[in-house]
DNA sequence: TCTGGGGTCCTAGGACCC
DNA sequence: TCTGGGGTCCTAGGACCC
C-alpha cells in the first residue's frame, strides 16, 4: 500500500523559502589560500595539525594524513577526498587507512568566519530576509520577492560567488524542510526549485535520514519497524510511530513525511547559552592530574567569562560536562541567585557542580557552560533571591 | 576507526507555590 | 488526611544540528 498526499495545505500566500549551503565551506576557503591543492584529496581538521610550511623555492611542505598521530577527527574533507571516503566526523586515524595521501590542514574559524560575513553580506544585499544556520548555511525568505525564482537564485549565487570566490548549492521550496533537503540534491553548485507537486517524486524516495531532525538513533529505529524511505514513513500507521516514539515526535513525524512545515524564517535570535569544551590530548585524572586540570577549568571559565563579555550578556545557571574514557557523559549544573559575567564567580560554581561528581575514573573532556542568559544591564529582576536560608520574593506578590 | 566543539530543543522528576 | 490540580523553577540527560 503507498502513501497518498494531503491536498496541498492553503496558506494565506504560498511562501518561497531558499535554503544556501556552501559547497565543503572550509575545504573550499582552504583552497583560496592554497590554489595549488585543487583537485586533491584535502582533509581539514586534527586536533595538533602544523600549518603548510613554506619553502625557500616558494613551494609548500603539507602534512599528510598517514603521519598523524593523536586523537582527532575529520571537521571536512574536499569532494576528492570524500571519494576516498572521508567524510565529516570521522577519526582522523580512520581517514588515514582510507586516504593515506591525502593533505591535512588545520582548521581556521578565523579564516571561516571571515568569509561567513562575505557570503551572508552578499546575499543580504539582494534579500535581506535572513535565518542564520550557523557558519555555512542560511535559510532566506523570498516570498516577498517579485522577482522570478530561478532568475533570483542564479543572481544569489552568482553574487556569492563574486563576494568570495565560492560556490553554493541552493534549494528553493514553499518551507524550510523541504528546501533543506532540496539543496542537497544537486551538490555542488546546485540550483533546485521544487513545488507541492514534486513531493511524490523528487522526496519520497530518498531515505527518512534526509530530513532534518531525523538523526542516527531515530533513523535505526525506523529502519527496525521497517520504514527506510520518506514515502514509506508517510505511509505508515500513526498508532505504531505513536507506540515507539512518542505523542509528539510522531505526529512531527507525520507532517514532514508529507512536506508539511510551517516554520518561519526567523532573522534574530537571542544566545541561550555560551560553552567552552576541552578535550585533553590524553585521559586525565581528578588526582593524579590535579594541578593541570586545575589549570584547564580555569581557562575554561575564563574563555566562558570573556565570551559573555564580549557578547555583552550575563548568565545565571553554571553547568560543566565530563566525558569519560567510555564515552559517558555526565554533566551538573548550578543556578545562582544573581547573573554574573565573572570568571571568579563561574569558576567558583563549576567547582561547586564538579564536586558532585564521583571523580574516580579519568576523563578525555571537559566542558563548561552557562545558560539562562540576559543582556547586560536588563537582567530580570524579582527572581528568587536566597538570603540566609529563606526565600524572598523581590517583588512583593503577596495576596 | 578509539570518535571535536559550539549550540538548540525536549523530556521528566522533584521541589515548591497557590 | 493518604489525597487535588495547576504552574514554574531547577536539574540531568539525550537527540540532533552545523
Amino acid at each position: 500500500m503507498s502513501a497518498s498526499l494531503p491536498p496541498p495545505v492553503e496558506s494565506p500566500r504560498a511562501r518561497r523559502i531558499a535554503h544556501l549551503d556552501m559547497d565543503a565551506f572550509y575545504a573550499s576557503v582552504e583552497l583560496l589560500r592554497y590554489p595549488e591543492l585543487r583537485g586533491q584529496p584535502v582533509v581539514i581538521g586534527g586536533m595538533s595539525v602544523h600549518a603548510p610550511v613554506t619553502q625557500e623555492d616558494g613551494s609548500r611542505q603539507y602534512a599528510r594524513l598517514r603521519d598523524y598521530v593523536g586523537r582527532g577527527v575529520v571537521t571536512t574533507s574536499t569532494y576528492e577526498a570524500r571519494a576516498l571516503g572521508v567524510f565529516s566526523a570521522m577519526g582522523i586515524m580512520k581517514a588515514a587507512k582510507l586516504a593515506p595521501d591525502a593533505i591535512l590542514l588545520p582548521v581556521d574559524f578565523d579564516a571561516y568566519r571571515h568569509y561567513s560575513r562575505l557570503f551572508k553580506q552578499a546575499v543580504a544585499d539582494i534579500a535581506p530576509h535572513i535565518e542564520n544556520r550557523g557558519i555555512d548555511e542560511i535559510y532566506i525568505d523570498l516570498s516577498e520577492h517579485a522577482e522570478e525564482t530561478l532568475a533570483l537564485a542564479t543572481r544569489i549565487k552568482t553574487a556569492v560567488q563574486q563576494a568570495t570566490g565560492l560556490s553554493c548549492s541552493i534549494g528553493i521550496a514553499p518551507n524550510k524542510l523541504l528546501a533543506k533537503i532540496c539543496s542537497d540534491l544537486e551538490k555542488p553548485n546546485g540550483l533546485t526549485i521544487l513545488t507541492q507537486a514534486d513531493i511524490v517524486t523528487r522526496i519520497w524516495p530518498l531515505p527518512a535520514r534526509k530530513i532534518n531532525g531525523i538523526g542516527p538513533r531515530a533513523a535505526e529505529k525506523l529502519t527496525a519497524l521497517g520504514l527506510n524511505t520518506i514515502e514509506e514513513l508517510a505511509a505508515a500507521d500513526a498508532a505504531v510511530l505513536h507506540e515507539h516514539f512518542g505523542r509528539s515526535y510522531a505526529d512531527w513525524l507525520g507532517r514532514v513525511a508529507q512536506g508539511i512545515d510551517e516554520r518561519p524564517v526567523v532573522t534574530y535570535s537571542e544566545p541561550k547559552s555560551v560553552s567552552r569544551e576541552t578535550t585533553f590530548e590524553s585521559n586525565l585524572h581528578a588526582k593524579r592530574d590535579r594541578e593541570a586540570l586545575s589549570g584547564i577549568f580555569t581557562r575554561l571559565c575564563e574563555r566562558v567569562a570573556g565570551d559573555l563579555q564580549r557578547k555583552g550578556f550575563v548568565g545565571r545557571t553554571v553547568g560543566i560536562k565530563l566525558r569519560f574514557t567510555d564515552f559517558r557523559i555526565v554533566t551538573r549544573d548550578l543556578t545562582l541567585p544573581t547573573y554574573t559575567d565573572d570568571a571568579v564567580a563561574i569558576r567558583q560554581a563549576a567547582g561547586e557542580c564538579l564536586k558532585r561528581i564521583p571523580l574516580d575514573q579519568p576523563f578525555r573532556l571537559l566542558g563548561v557552560r552557562i545558560g539562562t542568559l540576559a543582556k547586560k544591564g536588563a537582567e530580570p529582576v524579582g527572581g528568587p533571591v536566597v538570603m540566609q536560608g529563606e526565600l524572598f520574593r523581590e517583588s512583593a506578590d503577596s495576596k
